[in-house]
RNA sequence: GGAGUGGUAGUUCAGCUGGUGAGAACGCCUGCCUGUCACGCAGGAGGCCGCGGGUUCGAGUCCCGUCCAUUCCGCCA
């Protein structure tokens, strides 16, 4: 080693002690005739010394030469400081530099490498190596890095082996667009990236292995989110012999387990949501369950009261905002324009004040006396100083956007705080949702999700698709959806049935699923897993909304990767040898 | 594919309804400083105001286009 300890070991226990560091030049204080530096590594940071008069002339002209992310070795003698620093393990002592010498100099760095970075988005992307060596950022992998170790200690204690599917594999048809890879000794044919091992641990299965996990690289060509990321990282697992109870105790263990590990926090049992109530309650298949808030329906209460907006409305829904009352016209307004923003599309936005005089204002006082607004309060259990906040229109539409507006709202009462994690599974999904621009049914969760038994017979009549319940569900954390899952089809003929009502004719399904029908004939144990967005939840221990800050190399939202800049042309030869054309060759 | 926000010094940003010097902080360079640790003090360098058009006597500022970044909608089984 060209070191004898690292920055952040030395202290009074190791006095007139000869050291030898090696790390980089963090800053430089000369005082003249004194001159200090402090040097840093990943494990912290150390105080280097020269004086005038006493320190070796080459030394101090050394010194004197550093400039900020040299990296440097230096020689010298652990010696108590005459001035302490409290605020550094290393604060005590200094090393009383007898050689150095300078490894490797280094360019000015384009940003600040301090935990607060002057640094935007980009120049740091541009430079992720530099924006790694800050403390927050290695401090989030090395979060990463004990969430997949404790990750694969709880799934082997539970008898789940780590098996390694293939990278090149098949495009289907059914779920996100894939990454294509072309193949140079098949010409004109093309692999596909996985956007999930899918149909390899369902076939794992059937090998009999009874439990497998990965922590697997997943691939989805879509655009991208601020929690999205074209490659992407599942834990990805699968059972055999399973019911979806089974599932869901094994892997709501594993999820507190992490929490007890990473974060000491004992939670307890995750409460189970039915799809349509979370959709009738929240709006949302993933709520946010930090705070109550829970949407009423005014239907029977606002309708022939001759204001045409709720009358013709498919639905009027509120939500009550506790002590907000006294909210200005101001912030009314602003709430308003919240709603009417293009993203979210509301129309307007109806409130009532529940005043602390037991009397009510609302936006709507020539339609509705005050016996009205009281009964609307009574169904909201509104009390005086409340503020009722009520959407109205299509269902669904409506209920999308009294969800944005909660989560507003949420913000602005600060009850979305960071370190409260509020779990939940949601069960019960549809097994199928229409289309209406491509006019058929598409599976929900995938191709592969059993229909609850009880709604079998539903599969033969078309008209009932839209309410055949799945044995399908999800994990979702403080409205984030974390992991999800489902029991499969593990037969012939049911698998058959699901994708001829997905469209598929049989020889299309033949085609794309032959082989894991086929492997169906051959004795498939019934079956079922989960799959966790390990990015996203690393970014929710982290206490971060982007998910670029716990991944080493991430890409921009445009898919790009501004360090290496890729994509990138390839040459004309390489085209040739896969047989490909470039049609639209951007300028 | 659509919408919002932003682009001015190495970096982060300010720059009002268009009107004589294009600014601050941090960083960088030079000098001074024997206990600093957000060191201090003095001085200095550094700018195609993203790019291209237009309006105007005059544009960092207004308009159009374009590129880049970012957030969201669509999309993501």
């Amino acid at each position: 080693m060209l070191r004898t300890h690292h920055c952040n070991e030395l202290n009074l226990q190791h006095l007139n002690q000869k050291v030898t560091l090696a790390a980089w030049v963090k800053t430089l204080r000369d005082k003249g005739k004194i001159i200090f530096v402090d040097i840093r590594d990943k494990f912290g940071i150390t105080q280097l010394r020269a004086e005038e008069g006493k320190s070796p002339p080459e030394v101090i002209e050394t010194m004197r030469k550093l400039g900020r992310e040299f990296v440097v070795q230096v020689t010298g003698t652990v010696i108590e400081r005459a001035s302490k620093n409290p605020d550094l393990p290393t604060g005590e002592i200094e090393i009383e530099v007898e050689h150095i010498q300078i490894l490797n100099p280094s360019k000015v760095p384009p940003f600040l490498i301090e935990d607060e970075t002057d640094g935007g988005e980009d120049l740091r992307m541009r430079y992720r190596y530099l924006d790694l060596r800050r403390n927050t950022i290695r401090k989030n992998l090395e979060l990463r890095h004990r969430i997949a170790q404790a990750t694969r200690h709880y799934l082997d204690s539970q008898g789940f082996i780590e098996v390694e599917t293939p990278m090149l594999i098949k495009s289907t048809p059914e779920g996100a667009r894939d990454f294509l890879v072309p193949s140079r000794m098949n010409l004109g044919e093309f692999y596909a990236l996985p956007q999930s091992p899918q149909t390899f641990k369902q076939l794992l299965m059937v090998s009999g292995f009874d439990r497998y996990f990965q922590i697997v690289k997943c691939f989805r060509d879509e655009d991208l989110r601020a929690d999205r990321q074209p490659e992407f990282t599942q834990i990805d697992c699968e059972m055999s012999f399973v019911t979806q109870e089974d599932v869901l105790q094994m892997f709501e263990g594993l999820i507190r387990y992490l929490f007890q590990q990473i974060k000491g926090l004992e939670l307890p049992a995750f409460p189970r949501m039915r799809y349509d109530d979370a959709m009738r309650l929240y709006g949302s298949d993933k709520p946010d369950t930090r705070f109550g808030m829970p949407f009423v329906e005014l239907n029977e209460l606002v309708k022939g009261k001759g204001f045409q907006v709720f009358d013709s409305a498919e639905l009027v829904v509120g939500i009550c905002a506790k002590g907000c009352a006294e909210y200005t016209r101001k912030q009314l307004d602003e709430l308003t324009e919240f709603v009417k923003r293009p993203q979210i599309g509301a129309k307007g936005l109806v409130y009532v004040k529940c005043n602390a005089d037991g009397t009510f204002k609302s936006s709507v006082d020539k339609f509705y006396t005050e016996t009205d607004l009281q009964q609307w309060a009574t169904k909201m259990q509104a009390e005086k100083g409340d503020l009722l906040l009520i959407l109205s229109g299509e269902t669904n539409k409506v209920r999308k956007q009294l969800c944005e507006l909660r989560l507003e709202m949420g913000n602005r009462l600060g009850l979305r705080d960071k370190n409260q994690y509020s779990c939940l599974w949601i069960i019960d999904f549809p097994l199928l949702e229409y289309n209406e621009e491509d006019k058929r049914f598409y599976a929900m969760h995938h191709p592969f999700t059993s229909p609850k038994p009880e709604d079998l017979p539903l599969l033969d009549n078309e008209s009932e698709y839209a309410n055949i319940k799945a044995n399908a569900y999800d994990m979702v954390i403080n409205g984030v959806e974390v992991g999800g899952g489902s029991i499969r089809i593990y037969q012939r003929p049911l698998q058959e049935k699901m994708l001829s009502i997905l469209g598929f004719s049989p020889e299309e399904a033949k085609a794309q699923f032959g082989f894991l029908m086929e492997a169906f004939e051959f004795g498939a144990p019934p079956h079922g897993g989960i799959a966790f967005g390990f990015d996203r939840l690393c970014s929710l221990f982290g206490g971060a909304d982007t998910i670029r800050d716990f991944i080493a190399f991430p890409k921009n939202n445009a898919g790009r990767d501004v360090m290496i800049n890729s994509p990138a042309p390839i040459s004309q030869a390489q085209l040739d040898e896969l047989g490909i054309r470039l049609v639209n060759k951007k300028a």
